[in-house]
DNA sequence: GCGTGACATTTTTTT
DNA sequence: AATGTCACGC
């Protein structure tokens, strides 16, 4: 303690020994593993200030990295709270938005023109389908998802399309696919997400004096949520990092949910190998839930295999059980989810203070729907973006049109937008002027004649109207001269999309007052790098849902995790994912640490999929967790279910029709046993008597038919 | 050129 | 169920 100077003890004061180790670490590069609710960011931001404080480094020396947004904007306040001092200078942000800042400053050693603009993956696909379109590739044997899939995957692991192994025919193509779609990218003056990342790492990879700058630069390198990074981004900190660089590591590799989008868990074995040196610390006390919760968490996680370890233990008391929920349909769940909340925000828990979590999006309609109904008030995260409404998205063709004319993805998207009368023909003969003269659409459009002269003497307009207005006017400007303002004022559905119009204005403005940079082009990096969180209805008391993925990062009072059945929740598709079940149980871990006070699990037997009724059986991570610190709220008999219980539950329709075999005592939904295939649930039936034969999705054994006669079933 | 209906297609999500 | 994509006819 008494090695820092005074005045700095309040700044360690509330930290427990490992937290304030981990702050007050030398200048060495560590691995933090923190455990969830463990106080992570608190370490981060505490470190940050602790380093600057203490006089070993300026605001300039450091690099703070994040994944989201969100997390950039948290570490920033929370540091400006701490540190009276100005913050300016400290690199703090996401990977893209360092990226891209990076190459907004060396464009021109990066090789890009300077004004050039961000696709996001929306925009990365369709230029994927002009591209495959143009090369006339079949876009049934190659689907544009998959040839966006690979071109990403393989820039998020660092290789270019020459780098790309290709061994057979398919693979071939879709190599000649990515290298033509980078061509077209460099030609046009636009970047992929992917793209940003690998860019800025060949920039300093090339450039020797460009990377002892910043070597010599950052004297601090700090990483949040580092199991959650790629190959390239991993390669990025390597290449960032020189002799004389602490790299500080924060993460939890139980909380990895993100392979599938290329994060590699591998990583953190990785570092602590190359950086870290065994200079682990490891954050297990949880500031956020009971004992009964974190029992649940530590039992559960214990069975994937591939763990660096760790087990979360609390202060606090084992409080209350985990409550589990048996319900008939999803409709039956939402409407014990319903009875539940209300019950819970009379006796004083704030509304805000609950979440419901499904696994995918589509759950949440039913939920939804119970809630509407019952005037409960919530509110649905995720979803459609800001940015990324069409309206929005015309608009900010425009403006890039009118900075970039190159680029031919915003130019097909507004030259008949609003309709101007230029159809696929003219485009495609535009279309041809332009390959022949090796040109853009834009520069061919400016030597033809007719309604296409017409769009590219409209764009010019607009270019000299506002060459000198501040952004907001040049936004508000583009929305009437280009007609979007008259086509959403005469549709009549287009009044929300007028308001989103008008809300961007308002971006545009509150964008120029707040940030140093107020040009154009900063604007529309801005939109495409920070495509949310621009969400109507926060700050009201309301049920928060959302999708498991989407709750990392946050806790609540009480967490609803609904539909826990098998092949919804480990999702099916996991089954065939190299490591998917692992994954699929970090994110069981991740949503039931979510809460802090009071936790429910809940499975359907019945649920609506697809327009389709589906059976499906509980979820083996229920089993997977320890009876002991588990409440079975309905646990029900052997018997099936009794047809008035249906209504009283709420089970909407007509009860069940009389099915065929009824007079043999199964019917389907129902649960069975199996001497040799274990449990599963009947979803079909067919014949009567002697012949009758069931259809039964087995747990473990996959779904097989069976003869009644024949089969030793019992009811489960 | 544009609107309409048949058709398939359904994880998770940030940047 | 709901949504997007695509071909077809006016």
């Amino acid at each position: 303690m008494s090695a820092y100077p005074e005045g700095h003890s309040s700044l360690l004061e509330n930290l427990n020994p490992e937290q304030r180790a981990a702050v007050t670490l030398p200048h060495e590069s560590a691995l933090i593993l923190a455990g969830a609710g463990s106080g992570k960011t608190r370490v981060l931001t505490t470190r940050i200030v602790w380093l600057i404080q203490t006089g070993q480094v300026s605001p300039h020396g450091i690099l703070a990295v994040t994944f989201t947004n969100k997390a950039a904007k948290e570490m920033m306040t929370r540091i400006s709270a701490m540190l009276p001092i100005n913050t300016r200078g400290m690199w703090v942000g996401t990977f893209h938005g360092l990226a891209n800042r990076l190459l907004r400053t060396h464009w021109r050693e990066a090789g890009l023109p300077q004004s050039f603009q961000i696709l996001d993956s929306q925009d990365q696909l369709s230029a994927i389908k002009r591209l495959m379109k143009a090369m006339n590739v079949d876009t049934e044997k190659y689907e544009p998802k998959k040839v966006q899939w690979f071109i990403n995957g393989h820039k998020e692991a660092g290789r270019r399309a020459r780098d790309a192994e290709a061994f057979d025919e398919y693979s071939m193509r879709m190599a000649e696919i990515f290298e033509a779609y980078d061509a077209q990218c460099q030609r046009e003056g636009v970047a992929d997400f992917p793209e940003l990342l690998l860019r800025a790492y060949e920039l300093l990879y090339r450039n020797e004096p460009l990377r002892q700058h910043y070597r010599d630069r950052f004297k601090h390198i700090l990483v949040d949520e580092f199991q959650d990074t790629n190959t390239l981004q991993y390669r990025w900190l390597k290449l960032f990092a020189g002799p004389h660089t602490a790299l500080f590591a924060v993460g939890d590799d139980d909380q990895s949910i993100y392979a599938f989008r290329g994060a590699n868990t591998a990583n953190m074995a990785e570092f602590e190998r190359e950086f870290a040196h065994g200079n682990v610390i490891k954050l297990e006390q949880n500031y956020r839930s009971h004992g009964h919760i974190l029992t649940a968490a530590n039992t559960l996680i214990a069975r994937n295999a591939h763990r660096l370890g760790k087990n979360l233990w609390t202060a606090e008391g084992e409080g209350e059980p985990i409550r589990i929920f048996e319900a008939w349909s999803d409709q039956d769940e939402a409407s014990f989810v319903v009875d539940e909340v209300r019950t819970l925000s009379r006796e004083g828990v704030a509304l805000s203070d609950m979440a419901l979590l499904y696994r995918s999006n589509a759950q949440s309609r039913v939920l939804e729907h119970a809630l509407f109904s019952a005037h409960v008030p919530y509110r649905v995260y995720g979803g459609l973006r800001f940015f990324e409404r069409q309206e929005i998205k015309h608009a900010l063709a425009y403006l890039r049109l009118l900075t970039n004319p190159e680029d031919d993805g915003a130019f097909l998207r507004v030259v008949n937008f609003p309709t101007r009368g230029i159809g696929a023909r003219s485009l495609e003969q535009l279309a041809d002027n332009a390959a022949r003269s090796g040109s853009s659409l834009w520069q061919a459009a400016c030597t033809s004649s007719g309604k296409v002269a017409g769009f590219a003497k409209l764009i010019e307009g607009i270019k000299q109207a506002t060459a000198d207005l501040p952004l907001a006017e040049v936004i508000d400007h583009v929305i009437e001269a280009s007609g979007l303002g008259d086509y959403y004022r005469a549709d009549k559905d287009g009044a929300d999309r007028l308001e989103n119009l008008n809300e961007l204005v308002n971006a545009a403005a509150l964008f120029s007052e707040e940030s140093e940079e107020n040009t154009l082009d900063a604007f529309l990096a801005h939109a495409a790098l920070e495509a949310g969180e621009h969400q109507a209805g926060a700050g009201h008391d309301a049920l928060q849902l959302m999708t498991v993925h989407a709750a990392k990062g946050l806790e609540f009072h009480t967490v609803f995790i609904t539909g826990l059945e098998e092949s919804l929740f480990p999702h099916e598709q996991s089954a065939h994912e190299e490591n998917g079940l692992e994954e699929e149980r970090r994110l069981m871990y991740v949503a039931i640490t979510r809460a802090r006070r009071r936790l429910y699990l809940s499975h359907a037997q019945s649920r609506m999929l697809h327009g389709q009724v589906r059976y499906g059986l509980p979820s083996r991570f229920l089993d997977e967790l320890p009876a002991q610190v588990l409440l079975h709220l309905n646990r029900r008999a052997e018997s099936a279910c009794p047809s008035g219980m249906q209504q009283a539950t709420g089970h909407y329709g007509s009860p069940a029709p009389r099915s065929p075999g009824s007079d043999t005592g199964y019917k389907v939904g129902q649960s069975v046993a199996h001497a040799k295939f274990g449990t599963g649930i009947i979803i079909d039936f067919e014949g009567r008597g002697p012949d009758a034969r069931v259809q039964v999705k087995f747990r473990d054994a996959g779904t097989k038919w069976l003869a009644l006669a024949y089969a030793k079933l019992s009811p489960a």
